[in-house]
RNA sequence: GUGGGUGUGGCGUAGUUGGCUAACGCGUCGGAUUGUGGUUCCGAAGACCGUGGGUUCGAGUCCCAUCACCCACC
């Protein structure tokens, strides 16, 4: 399923095969979390921007249109239209970042749902029956993602508890797989390693989950409060302890120096909302820094928003008209900054790949991590 | 021409019987956002209160004049 092709010191360049395509790794998941990606773009869309594998959420779609009615417009793929590879996430994270008034058993969850109110209980068998129905490629297993900072004693019964859930998961997706009615019985479970921002409860916990003997492992809980350099440390730590034969994704990471730092260190699978919830505010990328649309040095300035880039925005707009746009709150603003973001990123994993392949990768990260996170101004 | 009303940052307003660095919304400018909050959060700049006098220890608040705009009536 995966391929390693070559690497580079730590950094990995890999392939990765799925029942929808394969993916070519080090790779940024494009985030769909409604089946839809916000700011008015669709799958079609997601092609043109470069997209491999598109993002999707339990906890959202179990919410609103509910797992089964997708599963009846021929799961996500025939629903939304995207017939590459997509992953679910399993709705771990949204109990604990969305939900209020959650309780938390060893049979599962208890919280409210942020649409209505309503009382709902997800379990690990819950999320697994959901995400078999939305008939995604990649499962995410349902886990608890602790804030940072936590009390040890937490976040290692936590950890271990997550553990005992990650088993559960693996049980319930093989029934489900093997069920007559089965949207896609190709579909399999990554683990996910959890822990805090404590090395040791981290390499403890991965070297119970690759036991299992997962196609694909993910590092999760991290990038949510803690400094950076702590994640770094981390990533260190846990993944010279995963199986090199199977593909890290790091959740939820990040900038474009996260990423490339990320990937020095050995990660091969990211997503993350941050472009394209910038672009929503008019912030976006270029090879030189960050600029925001909406500042008033934009006004008249013809140029593209960034001069190198081929994407669609970049080849017809100034930034002048998407300042404009933004100005006047038109949500073409959106669509055209978001188009420009995930192409940015896209291809900034292309980059990636190519440099690894070059074994070029070290130079490659000396000259682009800190200054593609950069501010520019003018 | 007569009577009445209103003039406070770019716009719309609040400012108690005159009392401390003139408040608020929008807008402007800038910043946040990491397994998605498109309607979120934070910060900043900006008014000598139409103009000129007067009363008072003290005036956006009271008095006079004047200008502008609005309404009604000849």
């Amino acid at each position: 399923m995966f391929e390693l092709i070559t690497t580079d010191g730590a950094a990995r360049r890999g392939r990765y095969t799925t029942p929808h395509g394969t993916v070519e790794t080090p790779v940024f998941m494009n985030v769909g979390t409604q089946a839809a990606i916000k700011g008015a773009l669709d799958a079609f869309d997601l092609e043109s921007v470069g997209c491999q594998v598109e993002l999707s959420n339990t906890y959202h779609l179990h919410l609103r249109p509910g797992e089964e009615t997708v599963a009846a417009m021929g799961g996500l793929h025939g629903f939304m239209r995207w017939h590459r590879p997509i992953l679910t996430d399993s709705g771990g994270f949204q109990v604990f970042s969305l939900a209020e008034l959650r309780n938390i058993r060893e049979e599962g969850v208890e919280f409210r749902s942020h649409i209505d109110g309503r009382r709902i209980f997800m379990s690990p068998e819950g999320s697994m029956r959901i995400q078999s129905r939305l008939g995604s490629d990649i499962a995410m297993a349902f886990d608890e993602c602790v804030e940072n900072p936590s009390p040890r004693e937490y976040v290692v019964r936590s950890a271990e508890r997550t553990y005992r859930w990650l088993v559960r998961c693996n049980t319930a997706l093989a029934d489900f797989n093997s069920a007559e009615d089965a949207v896609n019985p190709g579909q399999v479970l990554w683990g996910i390693n959890q822990g805090g921002a404590y090395a040791d409860i981290r390499v403890e916990h991965m070297k119970k989950i690759r036991e299992l003997d997962l196609p694909g492992y993910a590092i999760g809980g991290l990038a949510v409060g803690e400094p950076t350099e702590v994640m770094y440390d981390i990533l260190e730590h846990v993944c010279p302890e995963a199986p090199a034969d199977r593909p890290r994704y790091l959740m939820g990471v990040g900038t474009p120096s996260n990423i490339i730092e990320s990937v020095a260190r050995g990660v091969d699978f990211f997503d993350c909302v941050m472009p394209a919830r910038n672009a929503r505010h008019a912030h976006v990328y270029t090879l030189d820094g960050r600029i925001n649309l909406r500042n008033a040095a934009y006004e008249r300035d013809e140029r593209p928003i960034d001069e190198h880039c081929g994407c669609y925005t970049c080849r017809h707009f100034s930034r002048a008209y998407l300042h404009h746009l933004f100005k006047a709150e038109e949500m073409l603003s959106m669509r055209l900054a978001v188009i420009h973001n995930l192409y940015f990123y896209n291809s900034l994993m292309e980059r990636i790949r190519a440099a690894i392949e070059a074994h070029e990768f070290e130079a490659f990260r000396r000259e682009w991590s800190e200054r593609l996170d950069r501010r520019l101004y003018a």
